[in-house]
DNA sequence: CAGTATTTGCAAATTTGTCGCAATAATCTA
DNA sequence: TAGATTATTGCGACAAATTTGCAAATACTG
């Protein structure tokens, strides 16, 4: 894992540094965070200038990527590190979960855009939706 | 068109103002919109406060969501104006072309939801990838 | 049309994201 | 491993984006 994100950087010419690794430590293995989330689990070890910096830069490097939800964007680790996947996001509580891609559905969405004539090279899928805990009855 | 909007409002008890009409004048029939578009054709009959006001309401109301295309976001009709489609954003050109819905895949993508103990109610795939223009060898 | 509740504009505040630059930390080579 | 060379960080000041309180204006109800 530490690795893959050496490699990631070096290819780009970047280094490893303390904060980026701070910063990874934050995204690896958890659900996708918001900037302030980010921000805010790093405040006393980082400034909130090289957070940004940081992400931007995990997304040139292809470490990272948003996700746009609604009103605001989260981040998280690419599928280098993830393995591709889509995401279920609550209403009602707000969490993300991580939907593994099926491999049916992946093949359609491809073919869908090729019918169109349009030459696909990635997609990103967000449903929204009550998780199982928030369609509970009460 | 208008009348829609009307009982859509009516629906969750507020009313049909002039600023209102004025922002939904701007999204009939157009491509998605930044805020900053939205803001800068109404500048001079709606300040901005209301603006942001006015998109919150209409998606409490189901009138407008925020679609996501890359960093920015971007605000157009709901499907009950729109109907309901998907995206597909050339990374080339950087276009944005509509891809009507296909029935089976929205089955699929509510199947895998369910599958996952989700409750689906909604969903937005953005497709990335070269347009038939862009993919034309040189 | 008057009465009542909602909505707007305005100005100020807050929140979010960016920038320049001197100090610091990483990398590279010997 | 030390020293030279770059890249990166923290800081503080900015700039942009979004939110808020409140008095005045507007829409809705009957
Ligand atoms: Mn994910
Ligand atoms: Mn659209
Ligand atoms: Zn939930
Ligand atoms: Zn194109």
């Amino acid at each position: 894992m530490i690795n893959t994100l050496r490699a990631l950087l070096k290819q780009k010419g970047y280094s490893l540094t303390k904060p980026r690794l701070i910063v990874f430590g934050v995204l690896a293995g958890k659900e996708p965070q918001t900037m302030a989330e980010i921000i805010g689990l790093t405040a006393n070890k980082i400034d909130r200038a090289t957070v940004y910096r940081t992400i931007e830069l995990f997304e040139q490097a292809g470490i990272a990527h948003r996700l746009n939800i609604g009103f605001k964007y989260k981040i998280e680790l690419t599928e280098v590190f993830n393995g591709h996947h889509h995401h279920l996001h609550c209403t009602a509580c707000g969490r993300t979960f991580p939907l593994p891609a099926n491999p049916m559905l992946e093949t359609m969405i491809d073919t869908v855009a090729s019918k169109a004539d349009f030459a696909p090279r990635g997609h990103q899928l967000e449903i929204y939706g009550l998780c199982q805990n928030c369609s509970k009855p009460s």
